[in-house]
DNA sequence: ATTTATACTGTATATATATTCAGTAAAATT
DNA sequence: AATTTTACTGAATATATATACAGTATAAAT
């Protein structure tokens, strides 16, 4: 991303105000009143410098026609719901995804990165019941006791993990499920990422 | 708030997803070209509809001078947390309000109007578990199987309820607890509402 | 029964608006 | 040293746009 000289940041903010204060954005008129340019000229030369450098894309012909761009806002308006086959990782494959929801900030402790949607009942007594969302954020960094994401080459799981010297143990909570032993440098084995919340529609 | 017809609904549906796409408003005659009108004058007559109406404000002498009034983004922000004491009905008083979280529209399938803390593990095999945020719709109309808060005089618990005939049965999701059977003309017994979804922090 | 609201087509037009062209001048870059 | 970018004024203009006016027709409200 370019730079702004201070004038041309004076111009966007000026954009993002008028917006923000009207609903529509300024046409090049507006900006002069605002920023006390005497010529159209003056605001359409720095809006084409804003377009040049990113800042904001121009439908050329019609009035009004500057649409902001906000990466930050764009990147991740949306979280992933994806489903926890039992053979396959989760991937942010297309295919995979079954749907998006809204992002909303500040909704868990953690920020995260996809909702893994819970299949079988081997967390239960962890209170992770069928089709819950859980809240996955992706590392590889995890603690014992965290809830993670662990692939054992194509088949992936939710589980307790715990780890001893070069032992690690996937701990399901339900006496019904076993739990499984791996070594840290098993071929195929990988932590996708760790929990960090949980949603539940009902 | 007066009724919208179906054609001035399609038209404010159509300036908000115009708006999502472009990042302005549209002119009379995108909204003809939207949605198949042949003069500019039926798109100026639903806009002034709307506007009559409060959805919308219009900057006369503007070009894409369109307002969109959101309600429903100012009406309710925040929702409010409230803790699950054990005596003590959860009311929207100020003392019993934990905080608030962002609120979220479609969060859940259905609206809600707090979230309840959970203390205790009585609901712990229906994977509700100490410290979970309970959406809590306040409704008295319940089925058989919802998870329900009812307050019984002072006291206030998350159940899962059972109706037959004049009888009402509180039902644990937990063999430690005992299920409570109460009249449904005692007085003091009350259905606050009704889960309808479920957050974790962990 | 009359008025008002809804739901358009079709034409016309004043003006709001983008955009180009011609300059001036200082600062930054190559 | 030459070129490009920044930062404007000032004037001109094609066209994008709001908006009024004249109709037609049906449904809803008073």
């Amino acid at each position: 991303m370019k730079e702004l000289t201070i004038q041309q940041k004076k111009v966007l903010q000026c954009i993002k105000f008028y917006i923000k204060k009207t609903g529509f954005p300024p046409t090049r008129a507006d900006i002069c009143r605002e920023l006390g340019f005497k010529s159209p000229n003056a605001a359409e030369s720095h809006l084409r410098a804003l377009e040049k450098k990113g800042y904001i894309t121009i439908e050329n012909g019609a009035s009004r026609g500057i649409n902001l761009i906000e990466y930050t806002a764009e990147k991740s308006q949306t979280i992933p719901v994806i489903g926890l086959v039992a053979a396959g990782s989760p991937t942010h494959a297309d295919e995979n995804i079954e749907k998006h929801i809204p992002y909303q900030e500040s909704l868990f402790l953690s920020d995260f990165d996809y909702f893994l949607r819970v299949k079988g009942l081997s967390m239960k007594d962890a209170g992770i019941m069928e089709d819950d969302l859980v809240a996955i954020k992706k590392t590889s960094e995890v603690r014992n006791g965290d809830i993670v994401v662990a692939r054992i080459d194509d088949e992936v799981t939710l589980k307790y993990f715990q780890s001893s010297g070069n032992q690690i143990k996937l701990i399901p909570a339900n006496d019904d499920f076993d739990e499984i032993y791996i070594n840290k440098e098993t071929e195929g084995f990988f932590i996708e990422g760790k929990s960090v919340g949980l949603i539940r529609e009902n």
